[in-house]
DNA sequence: TCGCAAGCGATAAAGATTATCGGTAATTGC
DNA sequence: GCAATTACCGATAATCTTTATCGCTTGCGA
């Protein structure tokens, strides 16, 4: 994908600055990097065009879409398995509510993160993608009290 | 904060795409969603300006940053109470590898996502943010081997 | 030491965003 | 039931932002 992404003090400046806000105007940007806009300009297109900003993208809160609940499901497959994996994620790729997922090492082998409309919705989803999944030997449900610390920026050095 | 957020069908599309790319143009997405390209600005603004657009954000692959390790800690306080939260928030805000947590239900209290350069550097920061922590009566952390979904928007109706 | 490549700022050209307008359809109040 | 009001559209014009082009400086290697 790229051969040697190499930054410097205004590229790590940049990226802390867009993993907060893409919103500013460049011109700001610019001014408080300390380059000029269109230098700027240069760096963030490069920055994208190498991958280094994989997307960017508009938050929303789920709650104000009618999602006000968030579970952390914690899933031990039956036989763990690369083909086994290779199937939940297709299985989660189909399901909207489903908001992101990580393969873990410990006693739990996926942590899957869910947003749900009610409990009901929940239970629903759940018997649906672990209950009646024979790849999935058990689940344990956390249901989210708070968001503590919302998604923050990678560091930059 | 709003009165009484009323989404429409051109809302929820404008929302849909959004989540994924605020890159592309606006006259892509009037386009897309099948209105003007002015009409779409309104309602794109509306949509900030109500907050249901929370903000717009660079995503940073952090394996390219240097970051290739990601854990979720499982952490369980010494007495759990707001008070408790509380110095922990405070203390998590001020941890750049902390990139997310969340206050659950459970046997744990808290779920915490992190990322690291190397082991040693998770030891140090996970010493330091959790054994030494008197707050914290246990943890467990979980080495993520695979992000299997990547965050994905909030289904949209 | 010279030439080349990388990268800057300034400016100009192109493109995107916002403001303004008149028109239309739905909603409210009489 | 009908006029007035409101909400929201598209089209166009004005503004602002982004990209392209240029000539210049600086650092590096031959």
């Amino acid at each position: 994908m790229n051969t040697s992404i190499s930054l410097d003090d205004f590229d790590r400046r940049l990226l802390r600055l867009l993993q907060i806000d893409t919103q500013r105007s460049v011109a700001a940007i610019a001014e408080a990097v300390g380059l000029s806009a269109p230098a700027c300009y240069r760096r963030i297109r490069r920055l994208r065009e190498e991958g280094v900003i994989e997307r960017e993208i508009a938050i929303v809160r789920p709650r104000t879409l009618g999602w006000p609940l968030s579970m952390i499901v914690m899933v031990t497959l039956e036989r763990e398995g690369a083909r086994t994996i290779d199937e939940m994620i297709r299985l989660f790729a189909l399901e909207p509510e489903v908001v992101e997922a990580w393969n873990v090492t410990g006693d739990h082998d996926l942590a899957v993160r869910i947003v749900a409309r009610d409990m009901e919705g929940y239970d629903e989803l759940a018997t649906r993608l672990f209950s009646a999944n024979e790849h999935v030997r058990s689940f344990k449900t956390l249901v989210v009290i708070r968001h503590v610390k919302p998604l923050s920026p990678v560091p930059v050095e």
